[in-house]
DNA sequence: GCGCCCTAATAGTGTTACCAATGAATCGCC
DNA sequence: GGCGATTCATTGGTAACACTATTAGGGCGC
C-alpha cells in the first residue's frame, strides 16, 4: 500500500514490529525497552537497534538515556501527524478513534483548501478536475465501488494539492487512508448516495469557475456529511 | 524554547546542522551526500553519521541507497507536518512562506476545535478558560506584549487540547510558533486591538456556555483576521 | 535512626574495523 | 553500435571496545 513501508533494510523491519506495538499501547508509559533486550528479540545487532530507536525518539515516542534504557512516552507527548505513527495506529485496536480524530481534521481542512483551490489552482488543473468529477459520476452511476473509491481519492487529493498550501498538501496520504478505511469498514453506501455526486459536481464547478465561497460551502457539506455518517456508526456501536 | 532542540547527543548536532541546510533549499533535490563525507565534515564517526540519516529518511528529507549514496528528496515529499522540520523551515529564509502556511492551517483548524471544545470540555476546563481570558483582557489593557503573548498561545492551546482531538491538540506547538513568530517580524499591533479583546471574550463565553456555533464562529473571526492581517504584509512586502 | 555523600553497577554513547550486498558506470565482446 | 559482464564506490550490517551519564544503594556522620 504505502512505500513508507520500506521492509528493505533491517531497522526498518525492527520499527515494523516495534512502531506498531507502541503505538497499539502494548508498553505502559514510562515502560522500558533497552537496545540488548531489543537487539536479542529481533535477532539484529545493537546498532540496528539503535537505528530503529533513533526513528522512534525523533517520533517523541520514545526517550532513550543512559542508564535508564528506551522509555516508552505518554501517548499525548507523540507526533500524531506523522504518517508512519498514523499507519500503525489504523493497524491497531485504536483504529476507530484514529479514523474519528483523522476524519475531524478533513473535514476541518477540506472546505477551506476547496476556497483557496478555486482562488489559486492552474486552468489546466481546474480543468482536470472538471472532467475528474465527469468521470467520477459516471463510475458512481455504474456502481464499481473499488473504481469510484479510487477516483474519489484522487478527486480529494487533487483539491488538497491544489489549494496552494503545502500543509493541505501534505494531508492527502491522512485523507487517503481515510477513504480507505471507511469502506474497509463498511461505513460507505454500496452505491454512492446521488447527493454526494451532486456536491462533488458542485465543489469542481465552483473551483472551476473561481467561485471560492461555492467551493467552501459545498465541501463543507460534503465533509459534514461524513463526520454525521461516523457519529452514527459510533452511536450504533455503543448502544 | 522547544525541548526537542537536544543537543545532547552527536547525531543530534550533526542533525541540527545538516537538517536546516537542506530544510533551507541548500541542496538541490537529487543532491548527493554520501555517509564518509558527512561523518568527516562533522568529524564524527560513520555511526554517528549514519543514526542522523535514518532521522532525515524518516522525515522523508532523503533516501539513502547501497551505492547511489544519501539523496535529498524535492521539498513535495518532504514530513511538512513534522515539528522538527517546520522549526528548520522557520530559521531558514523560506521562514515567510512556511508562516503563511502554517497560519492558513491554523484558521482551518482553531474555528473547528473551539467548536469541540463548546461540546466536549470539562467543566473544570471550560472555568479555567474563563479566567484565563481574564487575565489576557487585563495584561492586554496593561499592554505588557511579552507576557500577553505567553497568556495569547496558553489561550489557544488550551482550546486545541480541550478540543478532544488528539490531531487538534497535535498542532499546539505550530500555534506557539506562529503566534512568536509574528511578533518577532512585528506583525502584531503594539497593543491588543480592543476588537480582538473582544472576540477571544467571545470564544472563551461560548466555550463556557456550551454555545458551539458561537464559539465557532467567534473564532473563525479571530483567524480571518489573522490571515488578512498576513495577506496585507505580504502586500506590502512586495508592493 | 535519619539524611547526606560516595561508590559501583548499569545502561546508553561513540568509535573503530571489518565484511556483505547492492547497483551504477564502465569496459569489452559480439 | 548495442548489450551483457565486470568493477568498485557506497551503504547495510556485525562485533568489540572504551567512555560517560545516571541511579541505586551502601557507608558515613550527625
Amino acid at each position: 500500500m504505502s512505500a513508507a513501508a520500506d521492509h528493505r533494510t533491517l531497522h526498518n523491519r525492527v520499527l515494523a514490529e516495534v512502531g506498531p506495538a507502541i503505538a497499539a499501547g502494548e508498553y505502559e508509559p514510562g515502560a522500558v525497552l533497552t537496545l540488548d533486550r531489543l537487539a536479542q528479540s529481533y535477532g539484529v545487532s545493537r546498532t540496528v537497534a539503535r537505528e530503529a530507536v533513533r526513528v522512534l525518539e525523533s517520533m517523541h515516542l520514545v526517550v532513550s538515556r543512559p542508564r535508564t534504557g528506551v522509555r516508552v512516552r505518554p501517548p499525548e507527548e507523540w507526533s500524531v501527524h506523522d504518517p508512519q505513527l498514523i499507519r500503525w495506529r489504523l493497524a491497531g485496536p485504536g483504529r476507530m478513534g484514529q479514523l474519528r480524530s483523522l476524519t475531524e481534521l478533513r473535514a476541518a481542512v477540506e472546505p477551506p483548501a476547496a476556497a483557496f483551490a478555486a482562488r489559486r489552482a492552474a486552468p489546466a488543473d481546474r480543468e482536470f478536475l472538471l472532467e475528474l468529477n465527469e468521470r467520477m459520476v459516471a463510475t458512481g452511476r455504474s456502481g464499481d465501488l473499488e473504481a469510484f473509491l479510487r477516483l474519489d481519492i484522487e478527486f480529494h487529493r487533487s483539491i488538497l494539492e491544489m489549494s496552494g498550501n503545502e500543509m493541505f498538501a501534505g494531508l492527502t496520504g491522512v485523507v487517503s487512508e481515510v477513504l480507505t478505511g471507511r469502506t474497509e469498514y463498511d461505513l460507505m453506501p454500496r452505491r454512492p448516495r446521488p447527493e454526494a455526486l451532486r456536491l462533488h459536481t458542485h465543489v469542481a464547478d465552483a473551483i472551476g469557475g473561481g467561485l471560492a465561497d461555492v467551493a467552501q460551502a459545498a465541501m463543507r457539506a460534503i465533509v459534514d456529511e461524513v463526520v454525521a455518517a461516523l457519529e452514527d456508526e459510533e452511536a450504533a456501536d455503543c448502544g
